[in-house]
DNA sequence: CATCAGGGCCCTG
DNA sequence: CAGGGCCCTGAT
């Protein structure tokens, strides 16, 4: 097992656009837990290994400003020296990933119509949709969670983190990184099975190998619309329609990729939005895009995640039931 | 004990 | 473009 000790540090401001919500845009309570954690998370403060590229940091991010006029400290941790042009190539990097640059000012207008919800808007106003990874990390993590149970989805993680992952160590904490696509090349598919990772094992192995070939370009995909990201991305082995959407929402924000409603998440949307069991998956999308239009998924995500935070400090049973762990 | 479906996707006909 | 099959696991 690899581990990584990363004690140079340099610090650097970020002002995000305002107002921004630090722990709903920080930390997404619906997304799974897993035991090599690969983040950390407290109130006001957040911190995550980080790749670009192929060089591996760590960042602690910590909440310095206020609802309208924030400000976060970041601090980079590396092993070797980084020079201001390489400083702000990770700032950058950081700003994309969190969206913090990002007017949601149309959607804060939006949302204050909705006499139903806005209490619920109004708690998290200034989150984003945001992914902390790199688009073969989140594809990783995406591919586990097909057809499967969550509580397997965490299982698979860990043993692939502990096969293939680095642990990292910073400021006194030790977090995991997920591999790169090209430490993959010669571990074969049968070791990955091994692993019970089941099928998933050759979409492992494929889609690291069309990371390999070039065949997707994670920066590129950035300047493009919707539908050629989606095209692109379907093009990977292994990426449908669901985990192209997951993607696009959270990688390359898009706020509208409300197109697709899953029976499990059909469930649970039933329940948020009618208090009901179960609403046909057809009115939940008319309503939902009539309602909210080309922020219609990040919407869903607001009442999501109010949800799943909700959960962590008291039981919820329907949900409980819903997500089965 | 057996059967089944799950936070989809690939492949075939 | 509809439907079967897929690795494993926990629920029934």
């Amino acid at each position: 097992m690899k581990t990584l000790i990363l004690k140079r540090t340099k610090k650097f401001f970020i002002i995000p656009t305002s107002p921004f919500n630090f722990d709903g845009t920080f930390h997404k309570p619906s997304h799974f837990p897993n035991k090599l954690k690969l983040d950390d998370w407290k109130p006001k403060e957040y911190c995550q290994t980080f790749r670009v590229d192929r060089d591996l940091f760590a960042i602690v991010i910590k909440d310095k400003g206020t609802l309208l006029r924030p400000k976060l400290e970041i601090t980079i941790y590396s092993r070797a020296n980084l020079n201001a042009q390489y400083l702000e190539k990770i700032k950058q990097e950081i700003i994309y990933r969190f969206g913090l640059n990002f007017n949601l000012s149309e959607f804060n207008r939006l949302i204050k119509s909705d006499k139903r919800f806005y209490p619920i808007f109004k708690k998290w106003i200034g989150m984003r949709s945001s992914s902390q990874y790199t688009l073969y990390e989140l594809l990783i993590i995406a591919i586990v969670l097909q057809n499967t149970t969550v509580r397997r989805s965490q299982q698979m993680l860990d043993s692939l983190l502990a096969s293939f992952g680095t642990k990292v160590s910073f400021d006194n904490k030790t977090l995991w990184t997920i591999w790169l696509p090209k430490e993959l090349e010669n571990v074969s598919e049968e070791e990955l099975r091994a692993l019970k990772v089941g099928y998933r094992a050759k979409f492992i192995k494929k889609l690291s190998e069309n990371f390999v070939d070039g065949k997707v370009d994670e920066f590129k995909l950035r300047d493009f619309d919707k539908e050629n990201t989606k095209e692109e991305l379907m093009k990977l082995y292994g990426v449908g329609p669901e985990t192209a959407r997951i993607l696009l929402f959270e990688t390359y924000h898009f706020y509208d990729v409300f197109d697709h409603i899953a029976p499990w998440q059909q469930k649970i949307y039933s329940r948020l939005f009618y208090g009901k069991k179960l609403v046909s998956a057809n009115k939940i999308y008319n309503d939902i895009k009539s309602q909210y239009g080309k922020y219609s998924m990040l919407a869903v995500h607001y009442i999501w995640e109010d949800i799943f935070w909700k959960r962590t400090t008291k039981n919820i049973p329907w949900l409980e039931k819903e997500i089965r762990l």
